[in-house]
DNA sequence: CGAATAACTTGACGTTGTCAAGACCGCTGC
DNA sequence: GCAGCGGTCTTGACAACGTCAAGTTATTCG
């Protein structure tokens, strides 16, 4: 069921309602399941129904709290982006790298490519959500603070350059595009060819 | 199954039975329907009954030839794979710049992006299906020749670098994700970018 | 000319996303 | 302490989809 509480009051709230009628967090839960089907099978072997089902509840609960597939989509990809901006910041802050921001990407990437694999799909979100584009902004103001000072209004070619190389090895590297010797170890893969890039 | 119609034999045989019970060139015409759907609403939007609509047969007509609808992409995937090593092969053969190479790998993405959009997408294909993976080998020998010599397996670090930037810049650009000065002019943000690149 | 074969159609089945209607439940206000 | 209200979830239905089996039509070859 893999249901998760972060607020102390949902906590409360669930403890009494649990198995009852009403879910209590079937929104989380929904969110929950529907990034374990899509990391799968892809964003795309992803069914409503199914994720219904992981969730235990009727076939017309996930309709019902995102208003259609893309909506569940576009809750999942808020997600990644929330926690990709925290990632990417909390390596930024620690290190004062901007290598280690790269490395962050791609990490990121892996450890949640359900996530990765729905942030940059506009086609597949409701691409005009506000809080989708709060989340996007938030996230893409790190990638820039991360990727060479002032970003004179995002397209620093220098950002550009390093948000294209760590993205572009992302991509290729979770659809399995890349010889086994690179997935085997991504991380020294990276190191490598951002020594090719001038700052 | 996997007949091809490129034969003198074939395209004379297409004149005489157009409009007829037998298309003729069914597989083709699918083909090029597949692409404009594609085209219109990405992969996750393609519906083999639509592409029968549009190439005006029955609705199982496409999986009679394709076996079913990966088999489709898959057919869509190889000829993006041959169309794309030709262009990069053309342009290494007329420049011997391999920023160049790197350019035109972003123009195909621009100019054949349903095929683009296909090729990279194991998920979506048969991928172990014995023409596409001769199609992919060849593309990617162009691109390692393109990229700096001796690719060693092809995890030449140099050739990796290259590739994921160019990669991520072109998907990057045809999903969106970047402002629009820079989609307005693709190519010279990439010539801005390379240049960040040693060789 | 007829039989075999390939190309395509027809009809059906289970599954999917979506919608409207209803059932259920906790909460508020009296 | 209870009536009803609003939000939560269910039920049932529908059209569209991918896929399969069977049938129909054209072509090729003996």
């Amino acid at each position: 069921m893999a249901v998760k509480f972060d607020t102390v009051k949902m906590r409360a709230t669930v403890a009494l309602m649990n198995d009852s009628y009403h879910h209590g967090d079937l929104r989380r839960a929904l969110i929950d399941a529907a990034v374990e089907a899509i990391a799968e099978g892809g964003p795309s072997a992803l069914s409503l129904r199914a994720v219904a089902k992981r969730a235990g509840v009727s076939h017309a609960a996930p309709a019902h709290h995102f208003g259609d597939k893309a909506g569940l989509l576009t809750a999942v990809a808020i997600q990644g982006h929330e926690r990709f901006a925290a990632a990417l910041e909390r390596v930024w802050r620690d290190t004062g790298n901007f290598l280690e921001v790269g490395i962050a990407y791609v990490r990121f990437a892996i450890d949640n490519r359900a996530h990765f694999e729905v942030m940059f799909r506009p086609e597949l979100l409701h691409d005009d959500d506000p809080e989708l584009l709060r989340a996007q902004a938030d996230s893409r103001e790190m990638l820039h603070r991360g990727a060479g000072g002032a970003d004179r209004g995002g397209h620093n070619p220098t950002a550009i350059a390093a948000w294209s190389l760590v993205h572009g090895f992302a991509e290729l590297l979770i659809s399995g595009n890349f010889p086994p010797e690179i997935a085997a170890d991504p991380e020294s893969a990276v190191r490598a060819i951002a020594a090719r890039v001038t700052i």
